[in-house]
DNA sequence: CCCTCTAGGATTGTCGACAATTTGCGTCCC
DNA sequence: GGGACGCAAATTGTCGACAATCCTAGAGGG
């Protein structure tokens, strides 16, 4: 009350995050880096060990990844990263395609149609500059900071949290299959056209293009399935 | 192999859960039925004391139902159940509308639509049941069973996962508003019209009556709101 | 040679106690 | 009397140790 509004803008307590939130993101950003390869089976005493952390917040955040589908956990023989298989890519595509197509609509009739293309634009940005150093990583890593804030412009908290999986997910796709996609122009236009979609308002144009996405992402990833069949063919893999 | 196959058909290992699972479903049921109001502060103590477990067990538990969105943990201070605001019943019926849309476009391409529509029409059968009983409370959870039926008929995993929490969310919104809907009839004829388009392989018909469905359901919850527009004018409420 | 049973090691599951932090209330000063 | 400070109770966060369970390797018997 003291203080005006504007100052200090950005004061948070000094630890904002629990252990268990901190050691969860780091695992994460493992996983989906490959760093953790799927199947790794993870050592509690291990982990514990490195973290400098008791077994205790450890094995909460283990469980957040796993309630979170990152992890798989055996009773009383460990815990694993997921290993993801062909179904599962279909899956994860038919997923995300799902939220995304939502997210769009929201954002679509939300009334904040350009500032959001505006946030998005900054993304393609990014993945425009990742392209023009040749640099892989960092283009996947823009193309998946656009659909997240995409979904954050949705403005709904379930679509953001349901996603994040997904996106992790999508990232342990790439790294894992090395995609090496298509041109990466094309790449950057596929997005930069969707922008202008939402921009104008196009309704039918937007879902178009972003289902269209992730038909080419599947078909690329998971040669010979596609999202508009309803089942994945090639193997049994998902339940 | 020297058991025949069909003899003993669901044996389990005796301790099939892990006392943190078994923890969790309670608690999930205690606040979905209500007996656990939103707001509620959970002490780990007391809650230890009553499961006659160690508040480690208890921990994993609570913390597998914050991921889950139905609790929210401030640092510090306790556990509280979620509250929903009328923002909330929007989104939940926004997230609900993309989820199913999904798992009824998989089950109407997944070709086993017959099959799926046998399954769903048991459901119904128990919704004409309750409703012919006047047992509002079974109502609901016949009506929540078919739209579980539903996703777990779609064969993804993804969207089962992301749809349990949903669907708790809702059964909250139901008991918390004492939703006295409509006409019975109407309520089980429309699920009884899904099935229909569901076994023509009408799409069309099949995805409006959905989108219909989930409208009536938002507009009775939280009137002057509707899917149709982008945010939820009411209140501030989400963010 | 193969199968079975047993002992060992390792890992997870569980528990009780200690430490850190927050909240509420009582007190003191202005 | 109003406000701020400080203390104390209660709750969560963290830790180390014990117990239960499972996989593996090896010996013994058929």
């Amino acid at each position: 009350m003291a203080l005006p509004p504007g100052m200090l803008p950005e004061i948070e307590p000094v630890s904002r995050e629990s252990t268990a939130a901190v050691i969860a993101r780091q695992l994460r950003d493992a996983i989906m880096t490959g760093a953790l390869p799927p199947g790794t089976q993870l050592g509690e005493t291990e982990l514990a060990a490195r973290f400098q952390v008791s077994r205790g917040p450890l094995r909460e955040a283990m469980q957040h990844l796993v309630s979170e589908g990152l992890l798989r956990s055996e009773r009383h023989r460990g815990l694993f990263v997921i290993d993801l298989e062909p179904g599962d890519v279909y899956d994860i595509y038919a997923a995300r395609s799902a939220i995304e197509r939502a997210a769009m609509l929201r954002a679509l009739r939300g009334g904040d149609r350009d500032r959001i293309a505006d946030v998005l634009e900054q993304t393609v940005t990014e993945m425009a500059t990742a392209a023009s150093e040749d640099d892989p990583t960092a283009l996947s890593t823009a193309d998946l900071k656009f659909h997240e804030a995409l979904i954050n412009a949705s403005g709904s908290k379930r679509l953001v949290r349901m996603a994040r999986t997904l996106l992790i997910e999508t990232r342990m796709c790439l790294t894992a299959l090395q995609s090496t996609y298509q041109r990466v122009e094309e790449r950057v236009e596929e997005h930069t056209k969707l922008i202008q979609a939402l921009r104008d308002g196009d309704e039918e144009t937007a879902l178009t293009l972003l289902e269209a996405h992730m038909e080419d992402a599947v078909q690329r990833l998971a040669p010979g399935t596609s999202l508009r069949d309803g089942e994945a063919p090639p193997v049994p893999g998902n339940a």
